[in-house]
DNA sequence: TTATTGTATTAACACGTGTTAGTAACGCGT
DNA sequence: ACGCGTTACTAACACGTGTTAATACAATAA
């Protein structure tokens, strides 16, 4: 089970001929300032290939104080991590990041916002160097503890008024942004479902957005055509049953979450309605399958990689002891036009 | 940046007024072979708690040589890590025993699948005391390596004749079910599109059991209607396409791939074809999004979350260095009837 | 009084690595 | 012969924990 017996130092300077020390300076390129030939250096080298040796994790981080392991924490709703189509994207920005400072990722899922005593543990075991937080929400009370023992923390997502550096697109431009493109498809009775419940604070920020687009252009704000998301598919299958009884009916609606759309939609051709036909939709996120979706979703590009490798190197830099300038990075979103608004017909396929 | 000063057992033992190997005993449950007094263990486990002690990760992974860590490897395939749709589902389930075994899970993931430097480093390193592949393809280097050492492994998706432990589902007999619905329901010319090149295990068992089934139906296969998918929604598009070029086309279409008929659904749509009506399709892996697909898509339901806590249990008795009895596991599959064979159709959403 | 038992102690080693201080051998120039 | 720089050594400590052996002190039993 335990493979073979574990290859040390000691054996490596035993083969090569010099001792512990020497090996150690030689491998961490501490060679420049103490004086080592270059004939024992190339001797070590070729030992240590020859042996295949590769220093112990937990000795190296028991005295450099460093596990090199960064802390990748996604908070989870009502056991649904199933369905988060933003992890793979997490994973895969961050990961990049890891790789290029010779760090791991370690994964963990937190069942119960309220619960910090799992990454409490993480850091007071000095098990990561640092943490990323992923999620749409986040307990006050687990703030706190992090603002307190001051660990290198980055939130995707931003929070308000919080002492945290953070990584986050504009929700609040990106909205405005996206119904402003229903308003001037001509549309004038446009409808919102939002992805989330309002104590969210994306939800919030999206909602306010779609609703400044409204006012800029002279529409009132009407509090029928306004549903509440909450993540997955079947909340937005709902929201818009409940949209399609009101009296006129909106001819547009805005999706604040391309996943709570696919219920959306899904309502629509149940109901025998077609999109964008009778009923234009554009959503928010721009998730990967989003571009097979029928229709084809016009949408809100986030670049959930790009936030991911941003808050990865703000993190590094974090642990590496600098003070990143802005404590608030802001990327930029755009719109993905494709067939769920109407108007003019994007291009087909490959 | 460092948080506070390292709490160390030693300090709990001055607080508690014992000595530091009474704490040891005491926070491991040693005190019922040693003697310790029920006072004491109080004194004691109020001391740790007072101050919030956490047992330093490295140093015990160093006396212990146990990680107390799971590795996860995920090989992508042409960096495609971010649409890869199983991703959260195992995740969720690795994490599930892992929490119940107090352990983590280290994320990697495999850029280039010959590339073996990178886990071989994490075994060498001790830096997790088990792994779980999960991903289509293995190079025959990577198994050899790992054959060598006989460290704790497990597959998810089975490679023919390893030596490796694997958790898998029967994909022959999978695809011969999805089949023989197709031609349940009256098809004679049904097509197959696999969800990846045939030199993939998978791939090749799901061709076979499609292969299987019309056999056994007296269905002579037709080279024709058999196209190669790989992996995306664009390799099925152009899939599609090629099968609607053949005359006299299928009446149905095997996807052994739910984001690979994605494409395929596209290309019917953008061709003016209806799902089921002018073509059936029925999918392979029951993507969680597959659900809200229009048409909703039938398909075989993959078990995925059961396959990771299966495979996890399985790895976790390997660490302990026990030997489960059967080397491979093979979960049941079973078809999802949703809208996208036509036939009697499924009652509606919530 | 003397032996026994229950309780807790100190001292020590091990795990594998990084790092520092003191030292010894060597070749070279004066 | 002496000093000096180069090169590499040994010895030692530190990191924090688990574990074992030898020991000390009390209370109890013979």
């Amino acid at each position: 089970m335990d493979a073979k017996k574990q290859i040390t130092s000691q054996d490596v300077a035993t083969r090569a001929g010099v001792s512990r020390t020497t090996v150690s300076m030689v491998l961490n390129n501490k060679h420049e300032s103490n004086q080592i030939s270059p004939r024992t250096v190339q001797k070590v080298l070729r030992a240590a290939e020859e042996l295949g040796y590769v220093p112990n994790a937990a000795a190296q981080a028991l005295v450099n104080k460093r596990a090199s392991v960064l802390g990748l924490i996604l908070s989870r709703r009502n056991h649904q991590i199933s369905s988060d189509v933003f992890m793979t994207q997490v994973v895969d920005g961050l990961m990049q990041v890891a790789h290029q400072n010779q760090m791991r990722v370690l994964l963990d899922v937190l069942d119960d916002p309220k619960d910090h005593n799992s990454y409490q543990r993480l850091i007071h075991a000095r098990q990561v160097d640092g943490i990323l937080f992923s999620g749409p929400s986040l307990e006050d009370d687990a703030l706190k503890f992090l603002a307190e023992v001051s660990f290198p923390t980055v939130l995707m997502g931003a929070l308000p008024s919080s002492p945290f550096y953070s990584v986050d697109v504009d929700n609040v431009q990106a909205a405005k942004m996206a119904t402003e493109h229903l308003i001037q498809l001509g549309h004038q009775r446009i409808g919102c479902i939002t992805n989330a419940k309002p104590n969210f604070t994306a939800s919030a920020d999206r909602l306010r957005g779609y609703q400044i687009a409204l006012k800029m252009h002279d529409i009132p704000f009407d509090d029928c055509l306004l549903r509440y998301g909450d993540f997955d598919p079947q909340s937005g299958y709902r929201a818009m049953q409940g949209l399609l009884s009101v009296n006129p009916r909106p001819t547009a609606v805005f999706v604040a979450s391309d996943v709570v759309a696919y219920g959306a939609v899904s309502a629509l051709q149940d109901a025998g309605l077609s999109v964008p036909n009778d009923m234009a939709i554009i959503g928010f996120d721009d998730v990967p399958l989003s571009e097979f979706m029928q229709p084809r979703l016009s949408t809100v590009h986030l670049p959930i990689i790009e936030l991911a490798t941003a808050a990865g190197n703000v993190l590094i830099q974090l642990i590496n002891g600098q003070q990143p300038t802005p404590k608030q990075t802001i990327l930029e979103t755009h719109l993905v036009i494709r067939e769920s608004c109407g108007g003019d017909q994007p291009k087909k396929h490959p």
